[in-house]
DNA sequence: AAAACGTGGCG
DNA sequence: TCGCCAAGTTT
């Protein structure tokens, strides 16, 4: 059996019935591709859930609040995801008469839709021939082309190998059963080359070499740390947040204001200074509340948390987009990064001063 | 075109 | 504890 066959014949054997497996809505599709960029499967499921039934059609993401979006979009990170999928909305409905179009040439023209999303859209929603390469489907491809890097030739390799071996009846089929191939056996560490269904075709499983294919990425450099001040701004019951400007960090979810501390200063006098900075009013810190430690991609953070009273000034948004004034109940109202999340139950264990 | 962009799980 | 990695795209 050719290399398509037994990718696909081992792909109906072995799929698992995920959510946006049980229909051919082009936009479901895409909200799951969108939704499993840089995210694992088992993570995307339950937002994937919840998503479909508050936002069953591209009207209803193009008609929602952002607050609302990315509520529902709360934990799964990488939030400009959604800024650039409610702007694909947009386009489709001012471009395309609110239909989704079904090419790759005309998919890859909407935000937030590259290489990969416009052929895993067309070929899984629109049985279009075309393959995708994401980082199972590059791995797998190392190994069976034995290729050591990802480098332009090897991606052209590839690119090859899948024009020729992609499977013309069922392409979207094959791209995900290529990509779960790669996910569940043919792993980054400890393949699972004895069950394998395409190790007849694998050179690097053939010379057994597989461990050397793909080479090992050069170290990494060590992710940089910063120490932030943060406030937990009372007036009267009420807890003052702010919300983080769009395209940045975070951009677009709410947050409890503060900043970077600065070399020797405390982090008392750094929350003072960053909230008068940043919102022109004057606070009096007070007690500690919590110290939470926190990995993003590219560096890492340790929060420190204090009680705040609001003494003077009227705010000034200088370096958010908007702010309120909240009660603690009222956190599960909005979208919050995780490092914040991690403060919430701290809040009310203790008094103020 | 290298860096930015979240979070969780695993060895 | 720490590095790696996950259905990548944008600037």
């Amino acid at each position: 059996m050719n290399f398509s066959n037994t990718v696909l014949t081992w792909y109906n054997n072995n799929k698992e019935d995920f959510p946006w497996r049980m229909t051919k809505d082009p936009y479901k599709i895409w909200v799951s591709e969108i939704m499993l960029q840089q995210t694992q499967v088992q993570t995307v499921i339950p937002y994937y859930k919840k998503w479909i039934i508050k936002f069953p059609t591209i009207f209803d993401v193009a008609n929602a609040s952002d607050d609302i979006l990315f509520k529902y979009w709360e934990g799964l990170g990488y939030y400009n995801r959604v800024n650039n999928f409610r702007i694909a909305c947009n386009q489709i409905i001012k471009d395309h008469n609110g239909k989704i179009p079904k090419t790759v040439d005309q998919l890859i023209t909407l935000k937030g839709i590259g290489e990969y999303t416009s052929s895993a859209i067309s070929s899984i929603a629109f049985n279009q021939v075309n393959y995708v390469i994401d980082g199972n489907v590059k791995r797998v491809m190392a190994r069976v082309l034995r290729l050591k890097n990802f480098s332009k030739e090897s991606l052209n390799k590839m690119k090859d190998f899948l024009s020729a071996n992609i499977h013309k009846g069922s392409p979207g089929n094959f791209n995900q059963g290529i990509m779960d191939l790669g996910r569940d056996v043919c792993k980054p560490k400890n393949p699972l080359c004895s069950i394998c269904p395409v190790a007849s075709f694998c050179m690097a499983y053939i010379k057994n070499q597989i461990e050397k294919y793909p080479a090992a990425k050069k170290q990494t450099k060590r992710l940089p740390h910063y120490t932030i001040g943060v406030g937990i701004i009372w007036n009267k019951d009420k807890i003052l947040i702010t919300k983080r400007k769009k395209n940045a960090l975070l951009g677009g979810l709410w947050e409890f204001p503060g900043g970077k501390i600065l070399k020797n200063e405390s982090i008392k006098k750094c929350i003072k200074r960053e909230v008068f900075e940043e919102l022109s009013i004057d606070v009096d810190v007070l007690k500690f509340i919590t110290k939470v430690k926190h990995s993003y991609s590219h560096f890492k953070i340790t929060l420190h948390a204090h009680h705040c009273l609001y003494n003077t000034g009227k705010i000034i948004c200088k370096a958010s987009d908007n702010y309120k004034w909240i009660s603690p109940n009222q956190f599960d109202q909005f979208a919050f990064p995780k490092a914040n999340h991690h403060i919430f139950p701290h809040i009310l264990n203790q008094e103020v001063i």
